[in-house]
DNA sequence: TTGACTCCTTGATGCAGATCAAGCCGAGAC
DNA sequence: GTCTCGGCTTGATCTGCATCAAGGAGTCAA
């Protein structure tokens, strides 16, 4: 559990460009720079429990962390997946209202929240960023409670899959020379919990898009597909959005 | 289809402390209210088509919309519930990802996006206040996400009659006297539409709940709860989070 | 090498909720 | 009156996914 705190120049940040700070001018960077510190969180480990205190907010910065909801009686429903550069945490109030878990190893640059809610107030430029993204993460919340509420096991998977894939290729804008192919980030169980399934039924979905020629698989984790549109159609999103990127 | 433009002061409205308004002084206020107009719906109508150009944001100021998705087949799935002081619109976005339809009656409080922007820009009341809306509701769409993708029905019907009594509580703020009692707002199709199930399967789940004595009806719409802090195990959340307001 | 892990797959069975179908009730319209 | 029509209930049956259960494959450590 060594804190391996690294520190890194705003200037070089690999999230700079889509954080929370991405809109803010060199001397506003400055001022974040001075209250922001490093924390790496390993695979597995709980960041922030529900119902807690929130000391700090902050961006994930590399790594994988989820959020997530448990009833008492343990059922989980992961309610979002949060990639380098989201943002966690919420200004204004006070605890926590769902777990934030590492899915990888992650290295998060954090404020405390006090100096954040007051640079918040002071730098429109941070408010403005942080509305846009909220505003994106509700419709993003919105597309899934379509998923959760409607769609059939296979759909979800189907949907899950393009929908990282999509990601991949935003993220590294490859030319796609041969079939898209990608890393699942997550366990089954992690998927189920995503997709509001068993993790028996993720598996046999997910076999039976590989008997069906959808997706292959290479280990349990690597995902090549074969025909994107096919895979979109699969997942009963409306056609045309398939438009990677 | 007649356009009964009441216009009311700012000063007088009744969701005045509520909306996207609310921060605002009285100079921010003056220029608000020569920007606005209001414009009726009637139940059924359809506010805004998904996918279309956005010319306006706006608040509900009175009645109820909801927000909805579909699918190409039919499902749906409603994905929020409008009510006065609520929001609709998107700010730096030029289409609308969602239906938006009036489900009773509705009026709303309307900007064109284009001015609205601008004053967003220079007051920054206005973005505070929506970030903090904004955020409330991503909230709320991420315990949805939860019942979707995790309740039984029963919990599911459970769980929306309780979230209706406890904004009925919050808005009448009446002592309460003798059972609590509330009117459904919606149809059992679009409570199945909101919850992710069949209409027959919302009636069932309606009648086992009252046959159990959780809850009793008078007519289709009219509920009234003899024991709160019954329905609300039987919607399956934490306990405690009982306190109505 | 052998166990003990965790993660995953696959099979057998059961059940909650979907689907299909019929009919009730109250409100207009005429 | 009675016709229609939207909203609702209830019954019978079907089915997709959960549940229960067993075992495979890879990794790590002793």
């Amino acid at each position: 559990m060594h804190d391996h705190s690294v520190h890194v120049q705003c200037g070089d940040c690999p999230i700079r460009h889509r954080a929370v700070c991405a809109r803010c001018e060199t001397d506003e960077l400055t001022r974040l720079e001075q209250i922001k510190y490093y924390r790496s969180f390993q695979a597995g480990q709980t960041i922030i429990w529900s119902g807690d205190r929130m000391e700090f907010v902050g961006s994930v910065v590399s790594g994988i962390a989820s959020l997530t909801q448990t009833m008492e009686d343990g059922r989980r429903q992961m309610v979002g997946l949060l990639l380098p550069s989201d943002f966690v945490g919420r200004p204004g109030r006070t605890t926590a209202a769902f777990d934030v878990t590492a899915t990888t190893d992650v290295v998060m640059c954090c404020f405390r929240k006090k100096p954040f809610e007051e640079m918040m107030v002071a730098t429109p430029h941070i408010a403005q960023r942080l509305l846009e993204m909220t505003l994106d993460e509700l419709d993003a919340a919105r597309e899934w409670m379509l998923l959760l509420g409607r769609k059939t096991a296979r759909e979800k998977i189907a949907s899950l899959i393009s929908i990282i894939a999509r990601r991949e290729a935003s993220l590294h804008l490859r030319r796609s020379a041969g079939p898209l192919s990608v890393d699942l980030p997550l366990t089954r169980e992690e998927m189920a919990d995503y997709l509001g399934l068993t993790l028996e039924t993720v598996s046999r979905q997910i076999s039976a898009l590989k008997k069906d020629g959808v997706i292959s698989l290479e280990g349990n984790r690597h995902v090549s597909i074969p025909d994107i549109n096919r895979l979109l159609e699969e997942a009963g999103d409306d056609s045309d959005g398939g438009m990677l990127v």
